[in-house]
DNA sequence: ATGAAATGGGTCATATTTTATCCGTAAAGT
DNA sequence: ACTTTACGGATAAAATATGACCCATTTCAT
């Protein structure tokens, strides 16, 4: 009913930082492509105002205005740079925990190799 | 008026895709730490359904889902290898060549060092 | 095997985003 | 210096996200 949590309110300030400086990484990147905000955002397919609260640092743009933007500026590849799970050290640890001490013998009948 | 073109529809493709993928990893990463939707998403201060949404893969979820659900994973350290100026191999490029052939004295009164 | 718990999916109400448009200001190029 | 233009801010309307609550199904541990 009343939506009284949204992620805007009850942000941790870590991560409302984290969003303020990709906003404005995004607006250097756009500037040493020497584009204006109104020609990136049609290339994304928004408006001016919206790529304005992305570089802004808005928490409450859409996760496809943000891949949009790397997309046009030709940087969606550092996407994939994230939560990478080889390279998840605390995923990695705790899968690792869960491992039996001992293995057991499967049934003699379920073997699937 | 119209909303006529939201980037959830004129998305391009490959740009789904890494967000199909990043719902993915966020899914593997939950899982590996052993947590359950219910649990995650109430310490992300959202829904269940709405980190259903992010773990699907729907580009329309805004950016504060996303970076709750990498800080609580740990893994919100990731977010700043995106866009990072000094990697951003086009922009540093790109901005070089705005360089002028020659450099201008400055008209001697503004000295700025 | 069995029962509890986790997940998937639908609907409705409401909050929020996004668009479209106007105008003022600041900045850049000539 | 001047003129063009990019940018920032307010508004209203439409589209969408989110929350709350429902039940069905699957998965997991015992």
């Amino acid at each position: 009913m009343s939506r009284k949590n949204l992620s805007q309110q009850s942000l941790p300030p870590s991560i409302l930082h984290s969003i303020v400086q990709l906003g404005e990484r995004v607006r250097i990147a756009r500037k040493r492509r020497a584009m204006t905000m109104e020609d990136m955002a049609s290339r994304m397919f928004v408006t001016r105002k919206t790529l304005a609260r992305l570089e802004k640092g808005d928490p409450g743009v859409s996760f496809a205005v943000f891949a949009s933007a790397l997309w046009v500026l030709g940087l969606e590849k550092d996407l994939l740079s994230i939560a990478a799970p080889e390279q998840d050290k605390i995923g990695i640890f705790q899968e690792r925990k869960r491992l039996p001490e001992r293995v057991r013998r499967p049934r003699s009948d379920d073997l699937d190799f």
